[in-house]
DNA sequence: CTTTACGCCTGACGGC
DNA sequence: TGCCGTCAGGCGTAAA
């Protein structure tokens, strides 16, 4: 399931050898995603050379010079190069095909993914604009989530999956960095010291850039655009871990919902 | 304004 | 073996 180290992992795999290519022509196979794909990709992207792929959230912008390809992989989408002439397999639903007769292909077998158009500047496109700031850079930190929990009731963990907070942070990671820090994911986003929200921060980042290190997470459907399985389940310390040991202090990990989301924690590690 | 619940979708899995 | 219910979850949207 993609998250953000899978969608910059992503966008890592696909940028080299999709800037400075020509689109010849986009073929659509199934355009019901979790929005319809325009008509306007498929008429204005072909012809276009493309000057960057760049990514925000959990969005990957890929731009040229008559507008930008914005993509979403949902919960089970990939986008991956191939020979233009690769067989096709199921849920393979959209291909960008290039000059060099290699192709980019969306495959995703939940649909929760998108693939939009837009002549404007993305970062201001609906889907972008209310967006809070990334993680890993430096206007997120402690002193911006204090102030940004002053006063709310919800539980700590929805909060930083709150995109409006802080963009791109999933349940895998929210449920990992509060562990880090010592938090009990359902408490009271207010009622968290400002020192605390300083170790949930430095906790975000060291997550989200340890899981970058080791290309994501493959839980089920998961594969980087060279198509290789990311390594960081190893490394998680509560997620999917229920009834096991906590590694720190050999209690059971508990599994709580959450709005409709399981979350793991250690009951005696995190307050 | 904040908070909560829902729905989209397929594949994996468990129970019978 | 097959069928059916449940779960997984990003995230926009509607409702409370």
């Amino acid at each position: 399931m993609p998250e953000l180290p899978e969608v910059e992992t992503t966008r890592r795999g696909i940028a080299t050898r999709l800037v400075g290519k020509k689109v010849v022509r986009v073929i659509v196979r199934e355009p019901r995603l979790r929005w319809p794909i325009p008509q306007e990709l498929a008429l204005q992207l072909p012809g276009n050379i493309f000057s960057a792929v760049e990514r925000r959230a959990k969005y990957l912008m890929l731009k040229t010079p008559a507008g930008c390809l914005i993509a979403h992989l949902g919960m089970s989408g990939s986008l991956r190069i191939f020979p233009a002439t690769a067989p096709l397999t199921k849920h393979d639903h959209a291909d960008i095909v290039l000059d060099n007769n290699t192709c980019l292909r969306l495959h995703d077998p939940r649909r929760f993914g998108a693939l939009l158009w837009t002549n404007k500047n993305p970062l201001q496109h609906p889907l972008l604009i209310n967006l809070g700031p990334e993680p890993l850079e430096a206007d997120f930190n402690g002193a911006y989530l204090y102030r940004q929990s002053r006063g709310r009731s919800v539980a700590v963990k929805n909060l930083i999956m709150d995109s409006r907070i802080v963009a791109g942070v999933g349940n895998i990671y929210a449920s990992e960095a509060l562990f880090t820090a010592g938090i009990h994911p359902a408490r009271a986003a207010g009622r968290i010291s400002r020192q605390r929200y300083e170790l949930l921060s430095q906790a975000i980042k060291q997550v989200l850039n340890a899981a970058l290190e080791q290309g994501g997470t493959t839980l089920r459907d998961y594969y980087a655009s060279d198509g290789k399985a990311g390594y960081f389940k190893q490394q998680l310390k509560v997620y999917g871990r229920a009834e096991q040991p906590c590694i720190t202090c050999k209690l059971p990990v508990r599994l709580i919902r959450q709005g409709q989301r399981s979350s793991y924690y250690c009951k005696y590690c995190q307050r």
